[in-house]
DNA sequence: ATGGCTGCAGGATGCAGA
């Protein structure tokens, strides 16, 4: 089967877009960010129309997170653990049943948290420390568990193509990027380093400045799979062909093929 | 390039993104 994650940077605004991808690409579950609407605006029919049953966890303007699948989905829950005061829609997690057992699936938007010191870049490394025990939770009852989504951290300089133009951006700092080896380091995969070691593999690509045109681009959203999910790994794909259609968000979808 | 775009809320322009 395979999982889809993608920042589609406004749901309304890419419908149409988010359509076609899906009717060519036909994933089994996708794990969207940054849905920007609020759930009862949300337009459910149009995913459900396609085939996909949809858990949604919006908020007003921005972020949002949401979860499509084509099989029945259990035990949503959509909040990420450790702060009863963080009223941000940064994520949900869903269970799905397969022939061999249950496989989560979370869908995470990592707060971007520039400029590096203010009160957001502290929220973004508090919410990666969140993520990092929800995480130590899921390994430790040795669940099978895939957690994509933007995470808003480049690992490292071969993930992006001038690592110059990020030392000063939250993207790229010291602390996000040794929160991800701490992530990696539980026992995680992250799904696109067990596939290829090479630069230029890219998520991500600014509206501005002629980004797309350039390939300045940068890798930011991320799977990283459980190990028991990393055994089922046969695959994973970065389709880079919506960044170059009318009205595109500014991430692609990454794609892993999971054995059922 | 001084984020040079884009989406959203709201009804102008500011916030947020990365």
């Amino acid at each position: 089967m395979d999982i889809a994650t993608w920042n589609i940077n406004g749901v309304k605004a890419r419908l149409e877009t988010a359509a076609r991808w899906l009717q060519a690409a036909r994933p089994d579950i996708v794990l969207l960010q940054e849905t920007k609407s609020e759930d009862p605006a949300f337009p459910r029919d149009v995913f459900e129309d396609l085939g996909y049953n949809v858990a949604i966890h919006g908020q007003k303007g921005f972020n949002g997170v949401a979860i499509l699948s084509k099989l029945p989905l259990e035990d949503v829950s959509f909040r990420l653990p450790g702060d009863e005061a963080d009223d941000h829609a940064r994520f949900i997690e869903a269970v799905v049943s397969l022939p061999w057992g249950a496989l989560r699936v979370a869908s995470l938007y990592l707060p971007n948290g520039n400029p590096v010191g203010s009160d957001k870049f502290a929220y973004k490394l508090a919410w990666t420390e969140r993520l990092h025990a929800w995480a130590e939770l899921r390994l430790r009852a040795e669940e099978t568990f895939v957690m994509g989504g933007d995470y808003n951290i480049i690992p490292e300089p071969r993930d992006t193509r001038f690592p110059s133009n990020w030392t000063s951006d939250a993207l790229f700092q010291p602390e996000p990027r040794a929160a991800w080896r701490r992530l990696v380091h539980l026992g995680l995969t992250d799904a696109l380093r067990a596939s290829t070691p090479n630069p230029g593999v890219y998520t991500f690509w600014d509206y501005q400045a002629g980004a797309w045109q350039k390939d300045n681009g940068i890798r930011i959203d991320h799977f990283l799979l459980s190990p028991q999910a990393a055994d089922r790994l046969e695959g994973v794909a970065i389709d880079r062909e919506p960044r170059g259609w009318d009205k595109p968000s500014d991430h692609v979808p990454v794609i892993v093929r999971i054995a059922t």
